[in-house]
DNA sequence: ATTGAGTCCTGAAGGC
DNA sequence: TGCCTTCAGGACTCAA
């Protein structure tokens, strides 16, 4: 399930092989993922050069050489497969075929095909004016970037100040921070010892200044993301040579599918409990995680 | 105004 | 073995 790391991941894998070539084929195979594809979305895409590809929270934004950005977001199942390319070390499964899921295949002048494959179709693509991007309707609402300048204890502790919603509801919101997902959230907060179940206001102070959890929290935020971003660099190159998605992370949870498990905590003799929160799984351990 | 519940979708996994 | 049910989850929409 593509968080920011994945969804990271997946742009630093398509970059070397996406930017500076041109879209000369679109094959859109149906009308829709979770949201109609745009009017005339593979007429709009062909014939354009890429010249930059970025990210924002969980949203891939492909620049365009007409001032226009494709818009990518992976849903929970959506995966971007590079194909026919020496580029990032021969992807050469499945060429020819195509899977029943394979939504988008965008041949390239380089001779590479990126292939959209979603079974759930909870992604999306659109195509915004690149001038007025960050209001388009997906990005304009974002909050900050986790691993961006902008989160800081003070913006933490201003939104945390009088909620009344649990941490665990607070860090998925992504009017507030823009790319944490479930997993991410329970990794965080376990790192942090702090419960999900918790208010979210504990992160202020009374008068909403940053508290001694804010200053703990954001940091472990940063460093699950970024180890989690290496991660997926490094079996980048394994699926490479295998079946050619990208980014894979599970082996490095300290919490999260762990129902039942003992807690890592060298002192803790915990054992992970898994409870439901806003419809979430949250995995925890009651003793250290307060 | 927040906040929670419902919704979309399909494959995997579990129960019988 | 195979059918059936449940669950997973991002983010939007709608109701309280």
């Amino acid at each position: 399930m593509p968080e920011l790391p994945e969804v990271e991941t997946v742009r630093r894998g398509l970059e070397p092989v996406l930017v500076g070539a041109s879209i000369t084929r679109v094959e859109q195979r149906r009308p829709d993922l979770r949201i109609p594809f745009p009017e005339n979305f593979s007429a709009r895409l062909t014939g354009r050069r890429v010249e930059r590809l970025t990210r924002r929270a969980k949203y891939i934004l492909v620049h365009l050489d007409d001032g226009t950005t494709l818009i990518i977001h992976l849903g929970m199942s959506g995966r971007i497969s590079i194909i026919g390319t020496g580029m990032l070390g021969a992807f050469t499964h499945n060429q020819g075929g195509r899977d029943a899921h394979d939504h988008v295949v965008l041949r390239l002048s380089n001779g590479a095909e990126i292939v959209y494959n979603d079974p759930r179709r909870f992604g999306l693509m659109d195509i915004a004016v690149s001038a007025a991007l960050e209001s388009h309707p997906l990005l304009a609402g974002l909050g900050v970037e986790p691993l961006g300048p902008d989160l800081t204890p003070e913006l933490l502790a201003r939104h945390a100040a009088g909620r009344r919603s649990d941490l665990k509801s607070f860090l998925l919101d992504q009017r507030i921070i823009a790319g944490l997902g479930n997993i991410y959230v329970c990794e965080a907060l376990y790192r942090s010892r702090l419960n999900p179940a918790r208010a979210a206001s504990c992160l202020a102070t009374p008068t909403g200044k940053p508290n001694a959890r804010t200053s703990v929290l954001i940091p472990h935020i940063r460093t699950v993301l970024n180890e989690a971003i290496e991660a997926g660099g490094s079996t980048l190159r394994d699926y490479a040579q295998t079946d050619g998605s990208l980014g894979y992370f599970q082996h490095r949870f300290q919490i999260y599918g762990r129902e039942g498990e003992p807690c890592l905590s060298p002192a803790c003799r915990g054992k992970v409990r898994r409870t439901v929160q806003a419809g979430r799984s949250s995995f925890f351990c009651p003793v250290c995680q307060r």
